[in-house]
RNA sequence: GGCCCGGUCGUCUAGUGGUCUAGGAUACUUGGUUUUCAUCCAAGAGAUCAUGGGUUCGACUCCCAUCCGGGCUACCA
């Protein structure tokens, strides 16, 4: 049975590249009839965030990445005994020993190294000291081998070898009691019977000192998998500084679940042919870890955009045929509660990057406009000619009882071709009287969208405006 | 500094020794469509495959070196 688990820390909000890894072991297990599970990390009582962990899980789910154990997961805090007493086993076996070294000394010697130009690492002055447990505040360091290459078999990288005489007599346990992740994951992968870690490229140089600790604790290894990472503009990690970085801020600016989910699943991934949209369920049944990347991948702001926009336009198309209730959660954080089928159509002519940009459209086009009613005529117009198009128009609209876009555009071209008119005498002032706008969607949209009341009182105002 | 990972159009990527004078997407430019903008359609420009050496009849693809970028080097994860 395969299993995978996202294990992020509770200290903030859920990360885009966070989110990345989650989607990945999600896929993984799911493609494989799997499971996916959730496991928080809170065993750095500094960096604890109240109420992080419910919004990690709310992430996710928006997301659509569903852990099998959301409604409650494993939480390291609440299992301190099991790390505590894997330490004094591996105590009590030689394979790790008290150190009461205090953290000033640890930052001295590390400095007399650093400026010796030497790599700092730990003295090893308590490891052979056998030292017992006493008042004295102490830590637990694992004793690593001290000769030897650790070999780390990953399904992404291949083949990484680490030189054992490099490595670190790593605190598995702190002085507060609390376990280091190191402890920590190695236990809580094997208790949960985690057959793959699939985790970001910041893990892999540790990943040797985990692989000793299974081997001390009489564990076989899971597989590993190392995700590279997702990069900024300037190529460093995705950071704060980059700007918006966590899933909710993407949510709060309009963007889609599925195009985030999308997009994030082809930064390092890809079917190896052309195609580029997939839902989380073809992403599911397509996702191979041999098609994952190696190299780190920048997230470009502007594709994503690309994407959303695509998304709003299928999204929209599908809800016009739905009912207005089914509709009113499209843009109900932005203040739009129902939105009329002419109003989705508009939206589904495409444009709008974010739900917010065709959110802020909608309500702008819901105000009776504003406008300078000079821009009624267009250039190439009269203003005796408009006034004659939105006239006819009017009446024309007055008279009809069929509101759809066939029957409205040809009302307006049969009042061009009645009137011995252009369209710029008609379509234009019809547009602007619609709109106020210089740019906007055709006349034809609009109607659809304003609706036959509201659309005559407009154009009745423009014509008493050009008159006036 | 040490160890580790990576390096194909600006960006995401395809490419696993000959089909690559390198394909797709996005972004960009132009044209078409449109009363306008956007959409849409079409076309174009954009990568001496980081650099230098090998190996080979032949390398983007294999090997080595260099350079560049990133990660780790905490009683953080």
């Amino acid at each position: 049975m395969i299993r995978t688990r996202f294990a992020p820390s509770p200290t903030g909000e859920l990360h885009i590249g966070g989110a990345r890894t989650a989607l990945f072991s999600y896929l993984f297990a799911k493609n494989q009839a799997g499971e996916f599970l959730l496991r928080i990390e809170d065993t750095d009582r500094e960096r604890f965030v109240e109420g992080a962990t419910e919004r990690i899980i709310e992430s996710l789910g928006w997301l659509g990445i569903i852990a099998d154990n959301a409604g409650k997961p494993i939480v390291q805090s609440e299992r301190l005994e099991k790390y505590l007493a894997a330490a004094k086993k591996l105590l009590s076996e030689d394979k790790a020993y008290v150190c009461t070294c205090s953290k000033e000394e640890l930052e001295a010697d590390r400095e007399a190294q650093t400026n010796a130009g030497l790599p700092p690492k730990y003295s090893g002055k308590c490891r052979d000291a056998h030292q017992q447990i006493s008042d004295k505040p102490y830590v637990i360091r694992m004793k690593m081998p001290q000769t030897g290459n650790i070999v780390v078999d990953d399904l992404i990288r291949g083949r990484v070898e680490f030189d054992a005489a490099l490595q670190d007599d790593q605190i598995i346990l702190k002085s507060d009691g609390f376990p280091t992740y190191h402890l920590a994951s190695v236990i809580d992968d094997h208790e949960m019977e985690i057959s793959h870690v699939i985790r970001s490229e910041e893990w892999l140089s540790s990943t040797p000192k985990h692989i000793v600790l299974y081997e001390m604790l009489g564990w076989s290894a899971p597989e590993f998998a190392h995700l590279s990472m997702i990069l900024g503009p300037d190529h460093s990690k995705l950071s704060k500084r980059h700007g918006a970085t966590s899933v909710i801020d993407y949510k709060n600016q309009g963007y889609l679940p599925e195009a985030l989910v999308n997009f994030m699943a082809l930064l390092g991934w890809n079917p190896k042919d052309d195609r580029e949209i997939f839902s989380l369920d073809e992403l599911t049944s397509e996702f191979k870890l041999e098609n994952v990347n190696k190299s780190g991948a920048i997230f470009d702001i502007e594709k994503l955009n690309w994407m959303n926009g695509a998304y709003i336009k299928v999204k929209s198309q599908k809800l016009k045929v739905k009912s207005v209730s089914q509709n009113s959660k499209f843009l109900e954080e932005w203040g739009i509660e129902e939105l009329s089928a002419g109003e989705l159509e508009l939206i589904g002519r495409g444009g709008f990057r974010t739900l917010k940009e065709a959110a802020d459209y909608i309500t702008s086009l819901r105000k009776m406009p504003e406008y300078d009613s000079s821009l009624l005529i267009f250039k190439k117009s009269t203003k005796p000619q408009t006034l004659i198009g939105l006239e006819v128009t009017s009446y024309k609209l007055q008279e009809t009882n069929n509101w759809d876009e066939n029957n409205l555009k040809e009302i307006l071209e049969s009042v061009v071709a009645e009137k011995n008119l252009t369209n710029g005498d008609v379509f234009w002032p019809v547009r602007v009287a619609l709109s106020g706008a210089e740019k906007s969607p055709s006349p034809v949209e609009l109607l659809l969208a304003l609706g036959k009341e509201e659309s005559i009182k407009r154009i009745t105002k423009a014509i008493n405006d050009l008159e006036n």
